[in-house]
DNA sequence: CTGAAAGCGCTTACAG
DNA sequence: CTGAAAGCGCTTACAG
């Protein structure tokens, strides 16, 4: 079977206790007797037991991804790798393992969200992708488990979270629109069960404001981020107020849908009407035209939100980390 | 703290092993101490720590994952989250876990397959994405750790694979262009650090010998699944080959590469050259032309390598697994 | 049908 | 600087 420290402490001639010491690097041990047992372990090719660890310090060195809507019907989610792929980095560092969770909402049975912790002792855990309406939420907002939040802010002793400015960013997109000299924007803007809904809601809102443009119900429709919705709520949209000359959207694919949408009724995008999107997914640099959008940088805000984590772990207060965002000028929107 | 088994004992009167075996549903425990400390556990709120029980029984209910390449220069793993879910669909039903291992093969500290299954104690792993030059296929074919590997042929004691019929497909995707009147038929494929390349090239070989039509070295280039790859190749091949009238790639990726490719050098597609492509990702059908190709059930290889990894651990023989394909026929290819 | 005891591989007061 | 012992929360022969 695997080595154990038992076999090194015999190998050693010491105690166990020794070597349980000499490996972890306390500094109650001889430089002597620590040289010996780190080379006998390393001939034997001891690797500790990180189940046998975790039982008697509670601490696993394992965190949790939890994350809904991995699957959205008939798309995957867009930039859940990029956000991934940042988590781990994030954790190599202090060399944290992952475990998976993927909550399907429709599901019947959701374990609740501290039993899903508990359940493999997880010292924490990131959660992305979830809706306002989900149960989560709710457990979230009292949890003794460090916990960080990707775009849903709550924030208490061990809760943090981390986001775009997405105030500012909706803010900017629509300035970069009136600029242009459009006064009739719309704005098919994402759920109403996500946080960022409304924080975009708000910079757009804020933006004619400024800019002493009316605002205007009719021009504000949410639907569900999907290229599909784009596609239906544009038609609707154009249909019923024709003196609109370009459209902000809550997320790329709305905005592909939208222009998909444009295409079908004959018009010319950006001549006819300009689109601007938000997240720039991949995609959106590969169609033509190329989608004026909002870049998240979603590899920084998943490595943060890792970073957070640990240190949160460590005992440090959650914060609202804010990931820098910008405005990615393509060919989708031009001057009137 | 959370509540152990030892708190129920109390609460039962009775000791630590009733309540382990009442709850781990042992039939030699009467029906009525069963039902009381299922009751009074329920009410307790327990739940059993999986960390303790790892520990006695050296079995986590866990699997691995590891993926290689993640993050390609440039561009990220174009179908990993189809696979991803259906490998959490597949672990679903016998309730295993994932710990998510990413191996940057650039990376100077690469833990050996090994050490890093037993380091968390996995009961297994999926291996995905990995190249054929990396140190873990060798290690792989030696391994005791029940291992599923998707798209590699190694099969042993304790490791199976999955993959689509990859010399079938490719023969398919070949004798298309074949029937739609082509003769010089190019073929880019992927880099020769992957088995399907060389499965593909065979199909792409058999198609052609079963129409009597000359196997010639220069029509085939390898490069690394990329879009820039297939640009590159593409002018490339046509400059130096200008009668060739078709083109059948490794990856949609590629495809869509050598479809700007085309574009920048003023060629119509399909017009004036046929483009095939590999592997059916979300853009493929997006994109105009819309692009011909190869459909891979990357879900279902995802499921099925779930499925089988559990069956090698409850002690099954390892297989070979084939996930059907399918020839999707979209704008990219025309009869000449 | 039930319980006392050993043990999984570690860590950590405590004593020397 | 070192070791004996207790304990983390379970499971599992073994005995009754």
């Amino acid at each position: 079977m695997a080595v154990t420290i038992k076999d090194i402490a015999k190998y050693a001639g010491v105690s166990v206790t020794t070597v349980s010491r000499a490996l972890n690097g306390y500094p109650d041990v001889s430089e002597e007797t620590r040289e010996k047992i780190k080379k006998i372990a390393e001939e034997l090719n001891y690797s500790p037991n990180s189940i046998a660890r975790g039982l008697v310090t509670n601490r696993t060195h394992t965190v949790g991804l939890v994350v809904s809507e991995l699957i959205k019907p008939g798309a995957y989610h867009p930039f859940f790798l990029e956000i991934l792929a940042g988590i781990k980095a994030g954790l190599r560092k202090d060399k944290y393992d992952l475990i998976l969770y993927t909550v399907d909402p429709t599901s019947q049975d959701v374990t609740p969200y501290e039993k899903l912790c508990n359940d493999r002792k997880v010292d924490g855990a990131i959660v992305e992708g979830l809706k306002l309406s989900d149960p989560y939420i709710e457990e979230i907002k009292n949890t003794e488990i460090p916990t960080v939040l990707i775009d849903i802010p709550i924030l208490n002793d061990k809760v943090g979270y981390v986001s775009s400015d997405n105030v500012q960013a909706a803010f900017e997109a629509t300035s970069y629109l009136i600029k242009l000299g459009h006064k009739n924007i719309g704005f098919i803007n994402g759920h109403n069960d996500a946080a960022v809904s409304f924080e975009r809601l708000e910079g757009y809102k804020k933006a004619l404001y400024k800019n002493n443009i009316p605002y205007k119900d009719e021009y504000v429709v949410f639907d569900d981020f999907t290229q599909d919705g784009g596609y239906n709520c544009f038609r609707k949209m154009i249909f019923e107020n024709p003196e609109i000359t370009a459209v902000f959207h809550a997320s790329d694919l709305m905005a592909i849908g939208s222009l998909k949408a444009a295409q079908d009724l004959g018009m010319r995008v950006p001549d006819d009407v300009s689109i601007v999107g938000f997240d720039d997914i991949e995609l959106s640099s590969l169609i033509t035209p190329g989608l004026t959008t909002i870049r998240q940088e979603n590899y920084k805000i998943g490595y943060m939100a890792a970073r957070h984590l640990v240190s949160i772990i460590k005992g440090e207060k959650p914060r609202h980390i804010i990931i820098p965002h910008r405005l990615i000028i393509r060919q989708s929107a031009k001057k009137i």
